[in-house]
DNA sequence: CTGTTAGCGCTTTCAT
DNA sequence: ATGAAAGCGCTAACAG
């Protein structure tokens, strides 16, 4: 029924060389015959051998080190689902010799990011798990860490082209489209929405937001091309601020009555309309923040699109230790499902286990 | 930075014992004085210790033997998904010393299904994953296993106070009223709406589906009392027969014009309503399989309800190790989100490694 | 180039 | 009741 496991030992025996010699050819370190080579790569062949992982990582002593790069953020973040992924896969692999060390940047900068990266690409390490929000920034460093071998993965947003090992998060643009059908395909009648996004330094416009906005212009190109789509920028920290320049659009537009963030911040918005007791407006937005989520309940928000951070952040790491660690290649891209939260079914998805 | 590990050897200079002693008390196997065991406690306590699990697992060799008791089903069936979920986690045990049999029931008939878990009972095993679909004999079997300290986890529906490791899967009343919510919130003005079902040997209806009827029916009391609920009995394989049948009700019954099965099967519904050309019918179904995704897709299908299998099997499995293996108690409740699957977020749920 | 050996953290046997 | 020692499958250092 069970059949015994293949160890290096039994290699050993039916290629008539040593032990020593079967680890010289699994882990190609040269030192041996053409004629040993030969036969053990035979019987590895034939046996399908497969190392007990196990066993190597309590022989070899070998650690890990990986680095995971996210923005700075408060605890309710939804940056704070994505760290709380990694850090359990973390702990996971903590007897496999596996440590993690986090490091964050400032979203709402990018030369700081850029300078921070910098130092980063030439830190030594085993693999690095990183949220490319910057744009140049993320793809230079994933090129220079790649160049080294280093492997690295990135979540969260994906950047066409990027030589990665893999990148576990939503199809951006597919979401952006998804945004505008729940927003507008039921709704004929719409002739205006407002993006909301925040403003940032440097490069103009996180990476992840852009991809979804593309996405959103492409859905009303296509199907809405009368659609008169505005755009207002707003402080991520200045509230007094936002309320003004909330008011004077809503004065200036008050024929406005749908909108949404491409960010996690629709709670933003959502307090606004609660604030001025603005009931006529339909509001999208990404994530289940806490701040998002009582807004759904509240009926301030009508959707919110969620991508499973946890499961980026724990996927993300454990796809280094795969790659690493066990030998398999993890699938390059990783797209989440995207899920669709409205009042009804929320309660569902609310603390339950999600990795 | 990194704090070394604790190893046993530590913990016994520490304490002033031997390797042996310590080992006794961490796995309290006798043998040991009041004296050196209140010192290793003590020592165990302020290092915080944690046993290296791989070191464990190598030098015990001890093997863990899981069985997993599912429906036999098709290749392309829900069941199929489950049990990938829990044959990846083998996988991925198994260097750990753990391995999987899988037993198949027959879901049609109770009889039969009890009689084989008759057998389960009295087997030599270390845990069991068990998609209770029939009520009693999974109760009757849970509670044999647990009392012979067998950990038991359900996966797929529960089954209310049965003493069990964990649970894996929707919370199924929940989901019958998100499918009452999704088929008849936004249509005040639907006065009927039909029931399909599989008839069945032995237990009149599978606990699943009778969790979500239930659910569904609490909707219906509360939200909707005047409402005439329709019933439907199907035959699993006689597809001509279900025609007729189909035929009769429909030409009997021409106002309903909403309709849900409460299993996996919406495909057959919507096969039948794409031969006869029936547009004007509103159906909603669970899980994703290809011929309810195919029928979504075609408009024959307003909603499926999903609900993760892969990962239900997965955790599942996961869960018993977790216990035995890794001495960590997973949680007992564990549900899943209730995924709505529509036309437009569909392709975004296919092929993506759902684990 | 190759085989032998010690040892990773832990379990288990076996004297004492 | 306790410690010493062997060994799990594997790695790595070291003689030869």
């Amino acid at each position: 029924m069970t059949k015994p496991k293949i160890r290096i030992k039994d290699i050993a025996e039916m290629a008539g060389v040593s032990k020593g010699t079967v680890d010289r050819v699994l882990h190609n370190r040269g030192e041996v015959s053409e004629e040993s080579l030969r036969k053990v790569k035979k019987v590895l062949r034939e046996m399908n051998y497969e190392p007990n992982v196990y066993a190597s990582a309590l022989a070899s002593k070998r650690t890990y080190r990986f680095l995971c790069l996210l923005p700075q953020h408060a605890e309710s973040d939804y940056w704070a689902q994505v760290e709380a992924g990694v850090v359990k896969q973390a702990a996971e692999l903590r007897d496999l010799g596996v440590s993690l060390e986090r490091i964050y940047f400032d979203q709402y900068d990018m030369y700081a990011c850029q300078s921070l990266f910098e130092s980063v690409a030439i830190r030594e390490c085993d693999g690095v798990v990183l949220a490319p929000l910057f744009k140049e920034p993320s793809l230079m460093l994933a090129r220079t860490l790649m160049a080294r071998t280093i492997p690295v993965v990135f979540v969260d947003s994906h950047v066409a082209d990027a030589r990665i090992l893999a990148y576990y998060g939503m199809d951006s643009a597919c979401s952006g489209k998804l945004a505008a059908t729940l927003l507008l395909a039921e709704h004929p009648d719409i002739k205006d929405v407002v993006m909301f996004h925040l403003a940032r330094r440097g490069e103009s416009e996180a990476n992840q937001t852009r991809l979804r906005r593309e996405g959103f212009m492409e859905y009303v190109r296509e199907q809405r091309p009368r659609l008169t789509v505005h755009s207002l920028a707003l402080s991520w920290n200045d509230r007094e601020g936002n309320t003004l320049l909330l008011d004077r659009f809503f004065a200036e537009h008050p024929e406005v009555k749908a909108g949404l963030t491409f960010n996690s911040r629709a709670y933003m918005i959502a307090e606004y309309l609660n604030l001025r007791s603005k009931s006529d407006f339909r509001l999208l937005g990404y994530d289940l923040l806490e701040g998002n989520v009582g807004a759904l309940k509240a009926g301030h928000v009508s959707y919110l699109i969620a991508q499973r951070p946890e499961q980026q952040g724990y996927h993300g790491l454990r796809a280094l230790a795969q790659s690493l660690i066990f030998h398999q290649k993890p699938a390059e891209l990783n797209l989440m499902p995207m899920d669709i939260l409205t009042k009804e079914n929320i309660d569902f998805y609310l603390n339950f286990p999600s990795i």
